[in-house]
DNA sequence: CAACTCATTGAGTACTTACTCATTAAACAC
DNA sequence: GTGTTTAATGAGTAAGTACTCAATGAGTTG
């Protein structure tokens, strides 16, 4: 039997991920390697054994945390139709990750392709139940009959906005945790007829 | 008499400045300062004759910047309080700065504190206008009774989403032109009663 | 126990960057 | 015309980065 080895390998790769998890939502995507090593308590090659560039470790982590969120959205089939409580769940899966998210937000469009259309299919997967839920409630004539894509976009251009400037609104704080009530009762009194 | 050498030197400067501004639209704000020096047909050597270093090159650029779009904004008053065109002319300033503004909202987290700010006090100048627009349109029961405050983040929020997801929404293309009215018409559909 | 495998190491390499400074030549003062 | 000032030059420096690879030693196998 070999399995020591393979486990002590695959718990060094887990650590340099977890590392990297957080220096890159600490200190963002340009982050030098050696941070993360030091982190993570492993020597600088380490990380190159486990992944060829840099670039193959920010498409592990992107992968991960778009099926940790993707994970948790599902639920949101739950909600069925109502708006509010989706805005809620939304924010919610947000804040749990707030600090990559945030990174994201501000630096995706520095990653290469494939690395920022993960991103973009993690935002598809709360549009579609939003979608969803917004068209209805317009055919419903309870919301306003504005195109739904420009909906979603005015709520998504919204919480990054906060999260882009987070800096101003919640210094040292969770923005969406102080502004959450505040962006939802917004939104909600916008769309609605 | 001291003219000849004052001028050229002066030419050099905006030459660089120029240069700066170009590279800096299209490449972003790590673009190498040999590029720059290219661009302007000037030594490499050239641009730390001008400017110390070059943080104190991207200040000049927002301080010109600056100064370039408030002057066209404080025209603004001109509209009195009719919110339609108050967010045309916004827009309207934006597209004719559109690549280099894009730069900013892309990067402006990047830059030192004084940069930063620079471009923070640009958006207050668009908020004075606006906000006393929505307060007034409140208050005569024209306008939603939501924060007016939330109200400017929303529209900025809008349009920086735009401008961040520019290669998505219109490839190639300016997405100002391109969403303008679609824009105007969303955000004022859901701000009026 | 001996031979071998392989995850881990960290000093070293190759590259890119902002910034320097001795040198040059054009503009200027007399 | 001669000497001085100074804008401009570009090869050179220092610092930081991702990535390499020969050496190590713990783990594994017979």
């Amino acid at each position: 039997m070999t399995e020591k080895r393979q486990l002590q390998k695959a718990q060094t790769r887990e650590r340099i991920i977890a590392a990297a998890l957080k220096v890159y939502s600490e200190q963002g995507f340009s982050a030098p390697t050696a941070a993360i090593a030091d982190e993570a308590n492993v020597s600088h090659g380490s990380i190159f054994v486990h992944f060829p560039t840099v670039e193959s470790l920010w498409l592990c982590l992107l992968e991960n945390f778009s099926q940790d969120i993707n994970a948790e959205f599902n639920s949101l089939s739950e909600y069925g139709n109502d708006i509010e409580r989706l805005l809620e769940r939304h924010i919610d899966v947000l804040i749990k990750h707030e600090d990559f998210y945030k990174r994201l937000v501000k630096e995706a469009v520095y990653l290469p392709e494939e690395e920022k259309n993960t991103f973009i299919a993690i935002q598809s997967m709360v549009s579609i139940h939003l979608l969803q839920a917004l068209e209805r409630e317009i055919s419903r004539k309870v919301v306003k009959n504005v195109p739904p894509h420009m909906l979603f976009n005015t709520w998504l251009g919204l919480i990054h906005y906060y999260l882009l400037n987070g800096d101003l609104f919640a210094p040292q704080d969770s923005v969406l945790k102080r502004y959450k009530s505040a962006l939802i009762e917004c939104f909600l009194s916008l769309i609605k007829q």
